[in-house]
DNA sequence: CCAATAGTGGGACGAATGTTCAGGTATCTT
DNA sequence: AAGATACCTGAACATTCGTCCCACTATTGG
């Protein structure tokens, strides 16, 4: 089951993703304030002293953490965009407003966790590169005939969910909609 | 030099801001993890029991501060817009990318700090009106033809500055521009 | 099979944290 | 002027933090 030589699919990895994965949850609870040794541990039923083992100082989990969260955002950031453009051209903002609303709502945990670790990439250098992983992914992937509104576009998204954390009640679909369609079609 | 009964000038009023200013210093610094009693205290040049006098637990502090973070938010980006919007019309995108610049370069230790005591909002209800407040400014303030139009607007400046905190070099002047103009007066 | 090594876990250390308390000082009210 | 009140501060509390140490087990390579 190991992987010699190349691969890194060692005998703990099973314990680093189960503490990365723990990570996350206390991040998406408690938030990155929330983070120390001692509650990844309790998250993920596991003494302290292995998360210490796994990773040495508590920047290495936390880089580790945004990483790994980095590789979801971007695939799924990428459906999103890949969906919305098998659509119609009309029907792709809905698509893009219902997974908004959704990261809004049910995912909001999550959607703050990102947010929070983005954040903390811009006070730590090492950090930016898998930070800025999922815009580069896009920016690759998605064909963009016009380079300067397809920057509006990641910066209307990115915008669109920040100040949609900070409601009260969280904009609903319907409410996305219209402004996801200007985004994508300006008049 | 008091207000008596009704206004908030007490005595102590000046610690309270001089304690306040020294939090946002050290959020600038070290981001809001750096924030403790000691760390604003030594910041601040007191001791430590003052800051826990005027603010009881460390919650008020942060909230206080971002009340007065809020508040210069709001009047500078009024001006930011009043200014773009009294030169002409291919103009005022100029003047606002030369703030975002000055955002993202020499201030952007105060612009992360903005960014994380935003993101506090999102986790703490009580902090939500107060970060909105800019936002809230501006929608009344601004003359909005298109409702719409400007939530994109508002939305695309948010994300512009985000993105461009995670930049290993700030995007300038010249490179935030054609965006900006682009946010302005879409094609 | 048997050393060598990576992983696991309990316990404890010093340092830093939020918070409290009692005693002091300046300022205001009357 | 005198009492009341708000303000200030040194010292200390219990708690929690990151981290280290040492013993134990399972897995691996030869």
């Amino acid at each position: 089951m190991k992987r010699q030589a190349d691969g890194r699919k060692a005998r703990g990895e099973k314990r680093r993703t189960e503490i990365i994965e723990a990570t996350l949850r206390v991040i998406e609870r408690d938030g990155v304030a929330g983070v120390t040794h001692r509650t990844v541990a309790t998250e993920a039923g596991i003494p302290t002293t292995s998360t210490t083992y796994h990773f040495a100082t508590l920047d290495d989990l936390l880089v580790a953490t945004l990483i790994d969260c980095a590789r979801d955002m971007a695939t799924e950031v990428y459906w999103m965009i890949d969906r919305a453009r098998s659509h119609g051209r009309g029907r792709g903002a809905e698509e893009i407003a219902k997974l908004l609303a959704e990261a809004l709502g049910p995912k909001r945990g999550r959607t703050m966790a990102e947010y929070e670790l983005y954040l903390l990439a811009a006070r730590k250098p090492e950090l930016r590169p898998a930070a800025r992983r999922w815009l580069d992914v896009l920016t690759s992937m998605v064909r963009h005939d016009d380079e300067v509104a397809f920057r509006v576009f990641l910066a209307g998204i990115d915008g669109l969910l920040i100040q949609g954390l900070i409601d009260d009640e969280p904009p609903g679909e319907e409410e996305l909609r219209p402004v996801v369609d200007y985004l994508l079609n300006p008049r």
